[in-house]
DNA sequence: TGTTGCCTTGACCGGATGGTCAAATCGACG
DNA sequence: CGTCGATTTGACCATCCGGTCAAGGCAACA
């Protein structure tokens, strides 16, 4: 996944390669641990510098927490912002659930940070929460409702629909050790059945009557 | 909800009473800061009382937190435990759905609690998830797919459709900041909302065809 | 080779935190 | 009341951890 947060304008070669190692290194540290149990010296570590040089790049932990944060958020609504409203509604419902799938199962520490974050009360992404995210989920719910008019799709509240698709799909990153205490360690079977579970029941859940 | 895990025998009033208090108090605020944002001192003075004298109950942090998810545990998964074999496949399911919708809605603290614990990797309750709750599930499991051999409901995955359940209603606990962002406070009337959306969705993408 | 400015780090600081301990207090019972 | 075990706590300790700082390394350029 891209990470391109601040300009990169008047940073040396060092600089950019430097925050990109450190923040590699916090998304690796602050999903495993979270964001109180990861520690400076476990992201400088991993990154493989030493703690003073890590807070020479990034005033503080925080700031590398919320560098890292905010660099992924574009990536992580991506598939949602990608729903198009002028293709196939059952076409592009099913997409969508796929491509979250595909997320779930190849970037299972973004799915575990966000997750951690939400936990917490997401003090820090509050504000993007009610800005830019609503925004968005906003506008889709808007074509979803219109699909549901025009009875493409079931009459539906579009906005549980798209938690219900956020949920069902990142509970295979977040709450993997569960799954894979059910499942038993199943190399990466379990996303293709649940993608296929997941298709079957949304779609036909979704068909108009 | 009920809590007693250890045998009360060979404990005295005071005991039991302030061993409830802490695990009261421990419940605020584990949910609240995760296991490693939670303090000691926090926990004491939730339940009134001093650093050394919850201490005096508990030998440690740790064993609280483990009492206090092994005493929910039972209550967390009746649920699903409930789920009647005799009854009406899609009675069953729809009264399964509400129970956790209500669970979301009533103990969101358990669910971030439990949400928590699963994102950590579950280093407490490992043992409980590849036993108890494994075999809880393997068991429910088999009642579904008997439903559907039967013809009752559609032939789907049945870990998977459990797990969907799981996701799609706790997920009204344990990301609420998100869903508060995105619906805006509303009291308590996204849960209705949720129920009904989960209602038609399970229930028209269960059904046999 | 000397100078300059960026980069790196060992050593350290102060506050937080889990846990201990000895002493004080309480309360049930003779 | 007096005794004794159960309960409670102020003071303390060791460790962890985020963050600072001063000094040292290093590369580019004159």
């Amino acid at each position: 996944m891209s990470n391109q947060n601040e300009p990169d304008h008047k940073r040396s070669r060092i600089q950019i390669r430097n925050r990109e190692k450190i923040i590699a290194a916090a998304l690796d540290v602050f999903s495993r641990d979270g964001f109180r149990g990861a520690t400076v010296d476990d992201i400088a570590a991993a990154a493989d510098m030493s703690k003073p040089n890590l807070l020479y790049y990034f005033p503080s932990k925080e700031s590398v927490y919320e560098a890292l944060l905010k660099g992924l958020l574009t990536d992580w609504l991506a598939p949602l912002q990608e729903l198009d409203a002028d293709g196939d509604p059952m076409v592009e419902i099913a997409a969508y659930i796929e491509r979250k799938i595909e997320l779930a199962r190849d970037y299972p520490r973004e799915s575990r940070l966000f997750a951690n974050e939400m936990l917490r009360g997401a003090p820090i992404l509050k504000d993007v929460l009610t800005s830019d995210l609503k925004h968005l989920v906003d506008g889709k719910a808007t074509v979803l409702r219109d699909w549901s008019n025009a009875g493409q799709i079931a009459k539906v509240d579009p906005y549980h629909l798209i938690f219900a698709i956020w949920a069902s799909t990142q509970h295979y990153a977040d709450f993997d050790v569960q799954v894979r205490a059910v499942l038993g360690d199943d190399g990466e079977g379990r996303f293709n059945d649940a993608a296929r579970f997941l298709r079957s029941l949304f779609l036909d859940g979704l068909r108009p009557r």
